[in-house]
DNA sequence: AACGTATGGGAGCGATCGCTCCCAAAAGAG
DNA sequence: CTCTTTTGGGAGCGATCGCTCCCATACGTT
C-alpha cells in the first residue's frame, strides 16, 4: 500500500558502501550520502533511521559481498594449499586496485577509524576477522589432511602469522605500496609455512 | 619583546598528538584540542596557524619521539638479532597498552585514514615506513655479517615479510586483539626466518 | 472515482564545525 | 615611567554538521 519506492534500497546500500569505504565515517556527511544515492534526507533517513545505521548496513553489506567472495576464493578445488593462499592474498592486494587503487579492506579501514570506541562497530569488525582466521584454518587443516604439512609451524601459529601478514597487506594496498613488493612478502610468508612437499608420484 | 607565552609549545604538541593518536584527525575538533590543550582559539591558531598544520606537527612529533625510540630498539647489543626482533615486536604490541591499550601506531591509523587523500600526510606516512623498513634492512643485513643467516629467504623478501607483519600487529593492537595471538604470530615470523643458528663455541 | 498511505522534494531546525577578530593584560625595550 | 609587542580570553563569523518537519505527489486499495 503507498505510494512506492522510487530507488533500489540495495543498490543504496551498495553505493553508500562504496562511499564510507572510500571515504571513513567521519569524512563522509550525510549530504554527500544523499547526493551519491540520489537521495533526498528525507527517504534517506525514512529508509535508514539515521547516519550510524546506514553505516552498519554499510559494514554488513560488505562482509556480505566482498568478504564472502573473499572466502570462497580460500576454497581449493584439489589445488595446494600454498598456492590457493597465494593466489588469494594476491587478489586481495589488487582486487580494489580495479577502478581505483588506495580502498584498502572496508572492514580494515572502519577497525582502526572508530573499533576504538564504537561498539556496535567493534562486534562487526571482530566477526569478520572470525570468519577470516576460521577460513585460513579450514584451509590448513585440509591441507594437512592431504599431505601438505606447514612444517615448523603448529596450526594457532600459521593461522596467527598468516592473518597478521593480511591485515598488513590491506593497509600497505590502502597506503598505495607497490603491489610488486606487497607480493614479494606474499611469497616469503607462503615459504614460511615450509618447503613445498614433493609432489606424490 | 613582548609578552612570554604562559605554555609550553612543545608540551601543547605532545598533547595534541595524543588527542589525534587516540581519536583519529576528522574526529577531532579544534575545540577538543583547545580544551585538551588549555589553550583558547587565538593561542591555538596564531601558534599553529590551523588544524592542519598542527596535525603534521603532530605526526611530526610522533616520528620524532615514538618512532625514534622504537628504532632505537632494533639495535643489536651483540644479541641475536632474532632476539633483538622478537623482544621489538612484544614492545609494539603492549607498549601502547601501558595506560590505555587500542591506540595502535598513529602513522598507521593516519595512513589509512588520510593517506588516500591527503599527499602532505601520505608523504610523511611513506618517509616513517621508510625509516622502519630501513632499520629492520640494517638488522638483518648485520645478523648477516655476525653469522646469523636468514635462511630461504634473501634480503628484500625477509624486510618486505617483517615490515607487513608490523603492519599488521598494529592494526590488531588498535583493535584490541589479545596480545598472546600478537605474540603467537610474532613468534611464527621470527620463524619464518630460519632455524636459530647453533651458539658458537 | 474517492480514499488511505507512503514517497520525493526541500526548507530549515539547533548544534557544531574550523576559524577570525577585537581587546585588555602582561612583559621586554627605551 | 611610556611605548611596543605579543599574549590570553572570548564573542561570534559563515559554513556545514546530522537531522526533522511539512506538503504536494503518486501509487495501491476499495
Amino acid at each position: 500500500m503507498g505510494r512506492p519506492r522510487q530507488f533500489d534500497e540495495q543498490d543504496a546500500v551498495t553505493r553508500a558502501t562504496d562511499l564510507f569505504w572510500r571515504r571513513g565515517y567521519n569524512a563522509t556527511s550525510v549530504r554527500d550520502l544523499g547526493d551519491e544515492l540520489g537521495l533526498t534526507p528525507s527517504s534517506l533517513y525514512r529508509t535508514f533511521t539515521d547516519k550510524h545505521t546506514l553505516f552498519l548496513r554499510a559494514l554488513d553489506h560488505y562482509r556480505a559481498t566482498e568478504s564472502v567472495q573473499a572466502e570462497q576464493r580460500l576454497d581449493t578445488d584439489g589445488r595446494p594449499i600454498r598456492q590457493v593462499l597465494r593466489d588469494w592474498m594476491l587478489w586481495l592486494v589488487t582486487c580494489p586496485a580495479d577502478g581505483e587503487p588506495g580502498r584498502g579492506c572496508f572492514v580494515v579501514n572502519t577497525a582502526t577509524e572508530l573499533g576504538a570506541t564504537d561498539d556496535q562497530v567493534r562486534q562487526r569488525t571482530e566477526a569478520a576477522f572470525d570468519v577470516t582466521r576460521q577460513a585460513l584454518r579450514s584451509l590448513l587443516c585440509e591441507g594437512r589432511r592431504n599431505g601438505e604439512p606447514t612444517t615448523g609451524l603448529d596450526l594457532d601459529a600459521a593461522v596467527e602469522l598468516l592473518f597478521t601478514t593480511v591485515l598488513g597487506l590491506r593497509v600497505r594496498e590502502r597506503a598505495g605500496h607497490d603491489p610488486e613488493r606487497l607480493a614479494t612478502a606474499i611469497d616469503a610468508v607462503i615459504g614460511a609455512l615450509g618447503p613445498m612437499p614433493a609432489e606424490p608420484s
